[in-house]
DNA sequence: TTATTATATAGATATTGGTCTATATGTCAA
DNA sequence: TTGACATATAGACCAATATCTATATAATAA
């Protein structure tokens, strides 16, 4: 279920495949449009080969829309991927200490 | 000087690399030390090769001592390096309203 | 149905890079 | 200086994989 660093270091070794992760990093993407993003260097179907590696590790969500699927990276996979990274190569940096913060204004909000 | 995502990824998209990474994590190993971690399945121009790789992407730490190199993972660069990763692909994640946190002990010592 | 558009899959090819053996370089002791 | 040990480099080989073309599948409209 969970990617091994290697699964995720590999995945991540292509610089096509990051393109397109970064190219549906905060938004949803039709395939053609990831395919017209990368400037017609890159052929459909090796888009979707990409998309497909992505897919089956689970770390871009899927949508279909009628004729076209709309694809967006699952940021929440990668995080915890990274994560992953940072505990196995760097258990003795900083993060480790790290917490997480509330703003003052979301105090506020939370206390409603 | 710093690594592109791409490059970092690279290097760690190899499992004998990582495995080296592992063994010499928060510690220091001669060359030696790191071919017979490894139990007789990879030869030693091999380490070499990739303690090389690691050595000029900065991603470990170097030091002679006679006749044997000594190595230790470099975990300041991995923990910038997984911070970079982090803040392309998952930038809607939690983490970056994380905040380091001093514990009281510390605060006592860092006011001495 | 047939045609059209959107995406996926199959199979072939070419390149990248990990591994090996052989050898070079470097350090120290006798 | 010679020999022994530790590590690095060079070059060849092979396997993994990114890419392409051709084609299949899926959805919708006419």
């Amino acid at each position: 279920m969970t990617l091994t660093t290697i699964e995720f270091a590999r995945i991540l070794a292509d610089e096509t495949r990051q393109r397109l992760m970064k190219n549906c990093c905060c938004c949803w993407k039709s395939v053609n449009e990831l395919v017209d993003d990368l400037g017609g260097q890159i052929s459909q179907p090796t888009v979707s080969h990409h998309l497909a590696v992505l897919r089956q590790a689970n770390l871009v969500l899927v949508r279909r829309e009628g004729k076209q699927i709309f694809y967006s990276l699952n940021q929440e996979r990668i995080a915890s991927c990274c994560g992953q990274l940072f505990a196995v190569f760097a258990p003795e940096q900083q993060p480790q200490r790290w917490v997480p913060v509330q703003f003052p204004s979301e105090v506020e909000k939370s206390n409603r």
